[in-house]
DNA sequence: CCGTTCTTGCGAATCATTCGCATTATGCAC
DNA sequence: GTGCATAATGCGAATGATTCGCAAGAACGG
């Protein structure tokens, strides 16, 4: 939208955009919607949910785009893939830090935290039986108390 | 097979039917053998390999009971099913102790850990987000070093 | 501006999982 | 044991999510 093409007001995802620019993929508008709405959303939407926010947008956009774009983003790590139980997959951008989840069992709300000692912990373990993490995925079920 | 119906020889194996049946579930041939299978398993199968390994003794069970029985297993908390990255569900029986699961990023193999402490800081920070934390799951996608 | 190649949209195809329904087998009561 | 009510099974069809194939349409380097 902007005249220039240049976003100084949202460095996040210029940033995005220099991540997938410089893995030699191209910046497409359809990429860059998703980019933002993915930005923009702090629940943790599934594809049919970002295609449906997209839609309002862009009325064009496919599905299989969505989920192409979902892939080819996750493989640069500008977004990530969860399978939260029951569910099936939902994403949501990796520009900020990294955070495990917590997953509220009666609303389905999906809650961020991080723990240095639980990732230290985590190394601790797996060097001890010969291994490195090269990624993880920790997601506690819980209940209001 | 046995005359009088005990398994002496196979504690976990009646146990898990104890559970069954004390959750209003019937002792089916089909039931039993799954759960055989899953106490025998040490990897974790997803419901296809399961279904194979059930039709070695049973030429005729189908592959939706394989499904209806793992959900009915998972319900009452004598199996488990897990979604690995990129693979489907996979299941194992939780007779046995938690754990949590490292995945070897290149062969696919699972190695089962646990970790005393995690589990305690989990609490911790559910705690303090106001939660319970009811169950959890903690995966480490490793390689060796 | 031009061509190459990556992307897109569309619908068809795939894969895992679930359902509907008629048939069979279990668990409980006599 | 015998019978009954009902859960469980097998089958194939249905679903839902995700991926593919292909022809038409955009990016980006020169």
């Amino acid at each position: 939208m902007t005249s220039d093409g240049r976003q100084d007001q949202d460095p996040a995802g210029s940033r995005a955009c220099d991540i997938i620019a410089s893995n030699g993929l191209r910046i497409t508008n359809q990429r860059v919607a998703l980019v933002k709405v993915l930005l923009e959303s702090d629940d943790h939407p599934d594809a049919v949910e970002l295609f449906r926010r997209l839609k309002a947008s862009d009325a064009s956009i496919s599905l299989a785009t969505v989920y192409r774009n979902l892939a080819s983003l996750e493989s640069v790590g500008v977004a990530a893939r969860h399978y939260f139980e029951g569910h099936g997959a939902r994403y949501e951008s990796t520009i900020s830090e990294h955070h495990d989840h917590i997953v509220d069992l009666d609303s389905d709300e999906v809650i961020e935290f991080q723990s240095e000692e639980i990732e230290q912990l985590q190394q601790e373990i797996a060097q001890r039986l010969g291994y490195e993490v090269v990624h993880h995925r920790l997601e506690l079920y819980c209940r209001k108390l």
